[in-house]
DNA sequence: GTTCGCATTGGACGAAGGTCCCATATTCTT
DNA sequence: AAGAATATGGGACCTTCGTCCAATGCGAAC
């Protein structure tokens, strides 16, 4: 395990804010990176470890909240804070159901941005490992041939083989031997871990046909 | 199934914004009840159906953000919408942090709060439906007796009856006594299923002693 | 055109799961 | 004290699962 720094990101316009914030960061311990426009921040590379985001609401082109429905749903999005120095509530409100973990009103204190940062590293902590477990069971799933996802999909519907090989119209001897191909590829120990990874990894259960 | 009027909870001291709101909301085809302080609210009879909160910030005594969280968590916990005179950005995002589904400055026009109190309500029958499922898992893990209770544990482990039999101290054929009662009481029909039985009702499978 | 991955099956066998009827001991409630 | 619930087993029996070794057919890739 390589130990990486926290990496906050800050997007604001203006160049005082970047200059005084990155500051703050650093002597927190923090790795800061700095940009002036949406844009810019969008052309940045990949950070592997933990970090957040720190935006400013009112930007050229691309705005805060623009750039926040950009990165929602991305594979890698980052926990976002909003600074704004004229926001108002509908703003505020609208930022935090599209998932932000704070909006502060500038001016503000340097504590109060902080422990908010401390939340939302917190937050990309879990969401990173989240995300690393749910990729390690699609990579397995991947593996998988159809005809050995279709096995799976009725094993964990709880199906009988001999039920398996009715519904594809082959032997239950085959069903067997699939599904112990899978029971390999997927790592899983036991049907009931089989049951938790698929879960997991979004596999829908084939219905049972009563 | 009777089909029950959504139901909204009107909490607001000033008694014009309970009769303009109380009567927009009855035209609106919902059921409307208004309260004018957090206690007299929490005197409320329970309501079974969908329903939700329209709660302003300023209140005397209890505040507004209080009774939120005296209801958080609990078992019949409403959506809440916030409605706000002098309210400001700190306060609407510890709102949204809360859970709350929005936040209204006012004035605000009769079509935001109907929008809202849509979402508000749908969320409301999921949660209900949510809160519906669990309870009815719950129920059924609370008729198992210890022992069956520990079986279950070490069977959605993915463990075998005989590793089972040996960690409790009993005969194999114990084990698969207490197996099929479990599967029976919890109304099981494959381990599959079990698993996620378990796991929506917060069952807690044994570690695997490799 | 040969090699590789995939899907398919056979036979055999042992391990595991599930269920029937039956029985005993303990504990707790009524 | 009687009865119910709980926990524990025996014996018998069948089903299901998993795995060993072995084989065939098919399409795609090299």
């Amino acid at each position: 395990m390589t130990e990486v720094a926290p990496m906050v990101f800050v997007v604001d316009d203006d160049p005082s804010v970047r200059k005084s914030v990155g500051r703050l960061l650093k002597s927190a311990g923090y790795q800061a990176e700095t940009f002036a426009s949406a844009r810019e921040f969008l052309r940045r590379d990949e950070y592997p470890g933990p970090g957040c985001l720190v935006l400013d609401v009112q930007l050229p082109e691309l705005s805060g909240l623009d750039l926040q429905q950009t990165l929602a749903g991305t594979a890698h999005s980052l926990p976002i804070i909003f600074i704004s120095g004229h926001g108002d509530i509908p703003m505020s409100v609208r930022a935090m159901k599209n998932g932000a973990v704070d909006f502060l009103p500038k001016p503000f204190v340097a504590q109060d941005l902080l422990r908010v940062i401390g939340e939302a590293l917190q937050r990309s902590r879990r969401e990173q490992n989240d995300r690393l477990e749910t990729a390690t069971i699609r990579k397995r799933l991947a593996r998988l041939t159809p005809r050995e996802y279709e096995v799976l999909c009725s094993v964990v519907a709880g199906k009988l083989n001999k039920q398996i090989a009715v519904e594809l119209g082959v032997g239950e001897k085959t069903v067997k031997v699939h599904r112990g191909r899978v029971m390999e590829k997927m790592d899983a120990d036991s049907v009931a871990e089989l049951v938790r990874l698929s879960e997991r990894g979004g596999v829908i259960p084939t219905p049972i046909r009563v």
